[in-house]
Parts: structure tokens; sequence; C-alpha cells
RNA sequence: CGGGGUGUGGCGCAGUUGGCUAGCGCGCGUCGUUUGGGACGAUGAGGUCGAAGGUUCGAGUCCUUUCACCCCGACCA
């Protein structure tokens, strides 16, 4: 993103004029955060670190949440519901899962007019108290497997929020398993990773690198993390989602016992994974350009708006009418008496795929002008072939920029056989696939001083590290 | 918690060594002219200057306290 362009969003985010935006070049890597408030998506809440999502971005994330929900059941997990509140001793119940946590929770200490006897933890994540439950459900394999899926709110006071990000508060999905051996959680957990690749790739068109995570960087309590891991436009990871081998550690802590064929009693092996309203900034950060917003048309609230120009003109506003009713995707008419250019950065600021324009000239001719928002290209298209042209055009646009994600993320993967070698091409935004043997120092260091994360050990590329700088 | 910064109409800002009716741009309302890439003119509405206290004849401006927010770092999906 250039730096006039840069204005150009403040100037949509602020409604000021150019000439009075302050340049904020120097706030390069936020680039994005501009990009979702001028398309109306977000802003930030009334306290901390919290996020307003408005209708338009929650449609977006609507789109999404439907994809994966779909796949979820298919998988044969329902949904259920708990408590967002966790009593605290619950949470203590597993040492290295509170470590990883403590520092985040928000926590409740009064209610009903006084000091509560047992402290309340606002979940920031509910491994705890659904295990808890899990623990009573639980007597035999007969029992097994067991598994829920929650939609819901979690709560991390993460120190630094960042817009979708990190957000104090945020939306996701939650999935929790239980299983009677160890490869059949191990393979659950696996196949939930596919599952938010397939959501990644063929839903939000967005390339991903799958593999495992390393000590350090894995969820506080399991045993094995999977991890995806996109890279976006500025060269830099994003965590997409995770799904986590949790191993027997959760079952030990929390009694979740069987009895086993064989008459033992034996701990389950479990699984948790997660999808958060993070992967619409992983969205965002994949697509946009510099006028805005770019949606993969599966996940475009609007797929098409049709917008009239020449002026207030009734024959125009009945033909776009009478075009819009011919279209099965969902239409806007932009009829409004205003400029047109107006209109046109209006629409594509918010990343409606296709763009129909309509004045007095094309009717004399018959026609329209199709743009369409990911290339820019304009199309002259006879009016009784728009709706035809419709569904094509959203399919290829879809593939478009799934290629173009892919294309970025191979080309911009080099493989490095040093750490200096890695450390250059990361300062040169590139992902950096290490043959060399990253050991805890080597890690610990190329965090402190570089800023650089272990990823995680891809799937793919065997014996081999997958180094970046991460959000 | 360490370092830096900011609080003045909806948004972005100006406001001099304290000086009297607190300004500007954008946005918003109304009317008119416009309309093929962010139009123009006229007119109007909207602010006890983050909060509390103090100094002073007089405080947006000086002093003290306090609150909130932003950026960099540690933490993190």
């Amino acid at each position: 993103m250039k730096k006039s362009e840069f204005e150009y969003l403040l100037r949509n985010t602020s409604g000021n004029s150019k000439k009075d935006i302050a340049t904020r070049e120097d706030d390069f890597p936020q680039w994005y955060q501009d990009v979702i408030v001028a398309a109306d998506l977000a802003e930030n809440g009334p306290s901390k670190g919290s996020m307003i999502i408005k209708p338009y971005g929650y449609a977006i994330w609507e789109a999404i949440k439907s994809e994966l929900d779909e796949r979820i059941r298919a998988a044969g997990v329902p949904n259920m519901y708990f408590p967002m509140f966790i009593p605290e001793s619950l949470l203590h119940k597993e040492a290295n899962h509170i470590e990883g946590f403590a520092p985040e929770v928000a926590v409740v200490t009064h209610a009903g007019g006084k000091e509560l006897e047992e402290k309340l933890i606002v979940r920031p994540t509910s491994e705890t108290i659904i295990y808890d439950s899990f623990s009573h459900w639980i007597q035999s394999y007969r029992d097994l497997p067991l598994m829920i899926n929650q939609w819901a709110n979690v709560v991390r006071w993460e120190l630094r929020p960042r817009m979708f990000l990190r957000t104090t508060e945020f939306l996701w999905q939650e999935g929790h398993t239980a299983h009677s051996t160890e490869l059949e959680a191990d393979t659950f957990a696996r196949a939930m990773l596919t599952m938010y690749q397939n959501v990644a790739e063929n839903v939000m068109a967005i390339a991903v690198t799958a593999g495992e995570k390393s000590e350090r960087e894995r969820f506080a309590g399991a045993a094995k993390t999977y991890t995806l891991e996109p890279m976006m436009q500025d060269g830099k990871a994003l965590q997409f989602a995770t799904s986590h081998n949790l191993g027997d550690t959760f079952a030990k802590a929390f009694d979740v016992n069987f009895s086993a064929e064989d008459g033992s009693t034996q701990p389950v092996w479990q699984t948790s994974w997660g999808m958060s309203t993070r992967s619409i900034g992983g969205l965002i950060m994949s697509h946009s350009d510099d006028k805005g917003l770019v949606l993969p048309p599966l996940l475009a609230p609007l797929k098409v708006v049709i917008t009239t120009v020449g002026g207030d003109n009734a024959e125009v506003k009945t033909a776009a009418q009478k075009i819009a009713n011919t279209i099965a995707e969902t239409v806007l008419v932009d009829d409004r008496d205003i400029s047109p250019g107006e209109k046109f950065f209006a629409h594509e600021k918010r990343g409606i795929p296709i763009r129909i324009e309509i004045g007095p000239r094309d009717l004399e001719n018959n026609q329209v002008v199709m743009v369409l928002r990911d290339t820019g290209e304009k199309k002259t298209v006879v009016i009784n072939d728009v709706a035809k042209f419709i569904s094509p055009e959203l399919a290829a646009m879809q593939q478009r920029l799934y290629a173009q994600s892919q294309t970025r993320l191979s080309e911009n993967t080099v493989d490095c056989s040093s750490p200096e070698e890695a450390i250059a091409a990361i300062k040169n935004s590139k992902f950096a696939l290490a043959s060399f043997e990253v050991t805890a120092e080597l890690e610990t260091s190329l965090k402190k001083d570089h800023g650089i994360t272990v990823r995680c050990y891809p799937f793919e590329k065997d014996a081999k590290t997958l180094l970046a700088k991460a959000y």
C-alpha cells in the first residue's frame, strides 16, 4: 500500500479532506486497520481493546461461520453451550494451562452486591469447564467418542490489542472431543485442521502452510498443536486456526476416565480446536488493496451492486431495477442521486465483487458496464446477458483470489540453510524454510533478537522448520 | 510495568508571552445548480475546551491531582 493511498483510506475513515490528513506512513504495518475501518466493518469498543463489529462486518463473519458450522456438523460434532463464567478453582486444575492463561484472564470478584467467596474467571477458552462436565458424562468406552462444539465469545486481556487480530473479547468456535485411544484423538485433531484448511482455501481463498507447532508455541496444556499459517501481503504470518491434540493431561487433571472393554479404568484422549474472528483480519490482510476491501465472492454479503450514472433519470432507475430482478445473487441497486464517483468508491471500499454501471448512454445501446472488484477490469455486456454472466464471473474471481494467495505463499517461501540466511530472507518479507536445526536456544534468540518465531514444522516438508515474523 | 505521546462540536485539527463574543477544514440539515470516478454556491444546526481543585480582576492557555486513550517493548489467537 502506497503512502498516498494510505492517506486516502484515512480520509474515508475520518471523512476529512485530504489536505487535513496527517501523514501516517510510520504506522505502515497497520494499514489493514484503516482498510477495516474504511470498509465500515468494525470500530474500537468502549472498553480497552474491545471491538464493535458493525452489521457489514458481522455479515462477513456470519458467512464464514455458516460455512464452518456446516463442516463441523458434517464431522458429526453437535453444537452446545457452556457458561461464560468459570470458577477459579477449575482453571487451576491443569498446571500448564493456568500458567499459560493466568496473566490474561479477567476475574469477577463481586456479584450480587457482595464479594464472591470463589472468584469467577471470564472464560479465555473453555477446556476446563467443559472437561469438568465431561468427567460426569463419560463412564464407559461406549460413551466415546464424545464430541461437542460451541460458538461463543471469550475474553483474553491482552496487553496490546489490535483490531480483529487481538481484541480483548472475540468470537470463535471451539470444539472439544474425548476419545478412547491416543491415535484416534490425534487423527481427529488432524482432521479438524484439514477442515479449517478447507475453509481457508475454498471459502476464504487463503493459501496456508499446515504444520505442527514447536513446543514453545504450543497451546498451554496440549501435547501437540497443529496450525495453519497463511502469509499476509506484507510477508508476515498469521496463525489462522489451530487444532490441539491434548493427550491425556486434561483427562488426568479433570478425572475424565472411562471403563475400557477389558474392565480397566483409563483416561480419555482429548482434542480441542478453534477458529476466531481473527480470521476476518486474515481475510482483509490477504486480499484487500489500495481501494479498500476485496472479498472472496463466497463471503461477500452483497455480490453485485448496480449503480446508476448520468443523473436522476427515471428510465435508468427502472432499467437498473429490472436488471436486478434477473440476478439470483444478492444485489444492491444504488440509484441515489449523487455523483457516480462517490458511489463507485463507496462500493469498492466495501469489496462488493461486481459493479454494474448503467446510464442513459448505456440504455441507448442496450448494454451496461460490468466492473470486477479484484482486477478492476471493465466489460461491456448486453443487458439481457447480465444475469448469465454473474455466476461465472463470481466463481472466476474466487479462483483468482485463491491463486493469487497461493502464488504469494509459494513464491515467497524460501529454503534457507543457515540462521543468517533465514534472518535475511525474513527481513525481506519472506517465509524461511529452515533446513538447519532450530534448537530451543536458537528459537529463543530468534524471537528475542529478531522478532522471528517458529511458525510450524510443515507436514509437507520433512525435517524443516517454517520461520517468519507473525502478527 | 518501562519508554514516548494525545485529550478543544460527529471526525481531523488551530488557538501566540493568560485578555474579554473559542476558530478552521471535513461531515451533517435546508434550498438551488449539478451528476459517465470522491461537484459547486448560499444558508443553518452543533462545543460549559477529559475531570477535580488551585493561582488570577480574568484560565482552552499557568500550577497540582486525577482519569481516559494512542504508539513502542514484554505477553498473545
